[in-house]
RNA sequence: GGUCUCGUAGCUCAGUUGGUUAGAGUGCCGGCCUGUCACGCCGGAGGUCGCGGGUUCGAGUCCCGUCGGGACCGCCA
């Protein structure tokens, strides 16, 4: 139907007779005679003249036939990459008559209301933002599958309807109708699948992999969601490390043409320690400083005896910040965990503060010597138990210091050595899996099982890219007596483990190889590679904050029939 | 489950201390216009002020509730 596409034509077009598809944009009529149409379609714009008195409206789409011609001097439109030449003598043929669209086709559309724009998603997908975040996102998908064929990853598909397991996140279910009362639930995660292809000798596996998990919605969060799922098999940390690093790098080139330099590495004990988040932001400074040593023998009752003392400092922000502002971060302290938060502005003489009184001399300068603090700075400081101070602080510091997510430089970060076990669950005393129950443990920790359980590291990684947590991993525990040390420290007998994850386990006695993996989040890196902080903006048809879908109306309420068959009944809501 | 925030014309918004017939820009429809490109000029249509209740002589405006969108906390092994 076409010879060009609409962002085609160029000078040296000129003389050619050509046909153009696409839909109505802006149309300039200068009587019944003449009339310009921009043409467009999702490579650009060109602009058309119609001599006839033809009937063409926005977003009709049409073909229009004609001859390319040099625009008259004077007539040129550099903003248009088309600018230099028009399709003139042009015969209009309306292929579909269209009513106007809601909302403007092109960037003023970005000011519209999302949910207008996910009723009419279709009309949305039209503008070159989301057409170019379409193409990014599948440049990325085959960058990353190219990555993963070359180092001899085997894409295997695994099944959307798995049984419902007793860990993670909240799953969706889907009743079978053969058996009343039993369900499928849709995966999380492939990952048990995964293990056990590396028991089935798969050696390398992949997977562009849907996961689904019925928790609440976020900017970064959605009901299905994409990862690149990965195992592999006669593995150690870095070889896993090295196939994802491959692949992100790969899919980064894909996008920007720019090759990022190797990822860095930070244990999660110096992110916590520098950053206060296990997943930091490296494109700012605002560090936390140690402060501990600082007040060793001070008289001030709240810093006395306190587990950890650490401060951040905001430049030339005494000013800035009144009493209100102050209270506010106070509240957020708070709210974060902190049983306070203490503020110095820092003089040319000392500090300017509500507690300056219970400070020493040497203290105030002491901390100002510390933070490299100058007048004018504001210095927030924490005093608390040592991962408390630590979480306090890195909330401050993103909240005031971090730029949008999308902002460059690129920062990405692997962070290792986890935490095997992190805090401890409300309800039962024992300590909770920092990754997943199968993860192992570092092999110089082993000995700590026993005298400090939560001081045991893992080989169990993040991979983070601008704040944003893209991905995690582990290697796994392939040997039963590892495991059962693992299961004993969380407290889940042997009857017990075999009853929640004997399914899983039990193949393993037929022979496990030693096996590593990771998955990482193909929406959020597309997001931030494509310069949006929001991963509806590159997802085709995305739900809302609500989990519904305002195009098609999900979740809608189905015919009772359908129930029956399913042996299910609904019930009256609970308020 | 919680905190904050938004909701007025198709779209983006303004709307005074609570006071006459709720406005603007843009889009849309009609007319004029042979070199525009955010074309221009003239005219017109277009409103359940999200919904429900309350206070008041009188509510877009104040109060309560509710629905919907968004950000965040909880949650996401």
């Amino acid at each position: 139907m076409r010879t060009h596409q609409c962002g085609e034509l160029r000078s040296d077009d000129i003389g050619q007779t050509v046909s153009l598809t696409g839909w109505v944009g802006r149309r300039r009529e200068h009587g019944e005679h003449l009339a310009f149409v921009d043409l467009r379609d999702h490579t650009g714009i060109t602009q058309c003249v119609i001599n006839d008195d033809v009937d063409v409206r926005s977003e009709y789409v049409v073909r229009i036939t004609g001859v390319v011609r040099a625009r008259p001097e004077g007539t040129v439109n550099d903003s248009l990459p088309t600018g230099q030449v028009e399709v003139g003598e042009c015969e209009v043929e309306i292929l579909r008559k269209a009513t106007p669209p809601p909302f403007p086709v092109d960037a003023r559309a970005d000011g519209v209301d999302e949910n207008i724009r996910l009723q009419h998603r279709y009309i949305d997908l039209r503008r070159e933002r989301m057409q170019r975040n379409l193409r990014i996102r599948s440049a990325v998908n085959a960058a990353v599958r190219k990555a993963m064929e070359r180092q001899e990853f085997v894409e295997v598909e695994t099944p959307m309807l798995v049984p419902s397991t007793p860990e993670g996140a909240r799953e969706f279910l889907v009743p079978s109708r053969k058996e009343h009362g039993a369900f499928y639930a849709l995966p999380q995660s492939p990952q048990l699948f995964k293990q056990l292809l590396m028991v089935g000798g798969v050696d390398r596996y992949y997977q562009i992999a849907r996961c689904l998990r019925d928790e609440d919605l976020r900017a970064d969060r959605q009901y299905e969601f994409m990862q690149l799922d990965m195992e592999m098999s006669f593995v150690g940390q870095d070889d896993v490390l090295d196939a994802v690093s491959e692949a992100v790098l790969d899919a980064a080139e894909a996008v920007t043409g720019e090759r990022p330099g190797p990822i860095e590495r930070m244990t999660w004990l110096e992110a916590m320690e520098r950053f206060g988040v296990d997943k930091p932001d490296l494109r700012f400074g605002m560090e936390l400083v140690e402060l501990t040593d600082v007040f060793s023998a001070t008289e001030f009752k709240a810093f006395a005896g306190a587990e950890a003392i650490k401060g951040i400092k905001v430049d030339g922000a005494a000013e800035e910040y009144g009493r209100n502002q102050l209270d506010k971060l106070t509240d957020k302290a708070k709210s974060a965990g902190a049983k306070g938060l203490v503020w110095l502005k820092c003089t040319d003489d000392g500090v300017d503060s509500p507690v300056a009184k219970f400070l020493s001399d040497d203290e105030v300068s002491a901390v100002k010597a510390a933070m490299g603090a100058e007048t004018g700075d504001l210095i927030l400081i924490v005093a608390d138990a040592w991962m408390t101070t630590c979480e306090v602080l890195g909330t401050l510091r993103n909240d005031l210091g971090r730029p949008p997510v999308h902002q460059g430089p690129y920062r990405y970060v692997w962070i290792i050595e986890f935490p095997l076990f992190v805090g401890v669950d409300k309800e039962s005393g024992r300590p909770k899996p920092g990754h997943h129950p199968f993860t192992m443990p570092h092999p110089d920790d082993v000995d700590k099982f026993d005298t400090d359980p939560m001081a045991v590291r893992s080989i169990a990684y993040d991979l983070v890219l601008n704040g944003w947590e893209l991905g995690s991993g582990s290697i796994r525990i392939h040997e039963p007596e590892l495991q059962q040390k693992v299961f004993t420290a969380l407290g889940i007998t042997a009857e017990e483990a075999d009853r929640k994850f004997g399914f899983f386990l039990n193949p393993f006695e037929y022979g496990a190889p030693p096996h590593g993996g990771f998955a990482f989040g193909l929406d959020r890196l597309v997001a931030i590679l494509a310069g949006e902080d929001n991963i509806r903006e590159v997802i085709a048809f995305p739900k809302t904050q609500n989990g519904t879908d305002p195009m098609t109306n999900a979740p809608v309420e189905v015919d009772p029939r359908q129930l029956a068959d399913l042996g299910l009944k609904v019930l009256p809501k609970i308020d």
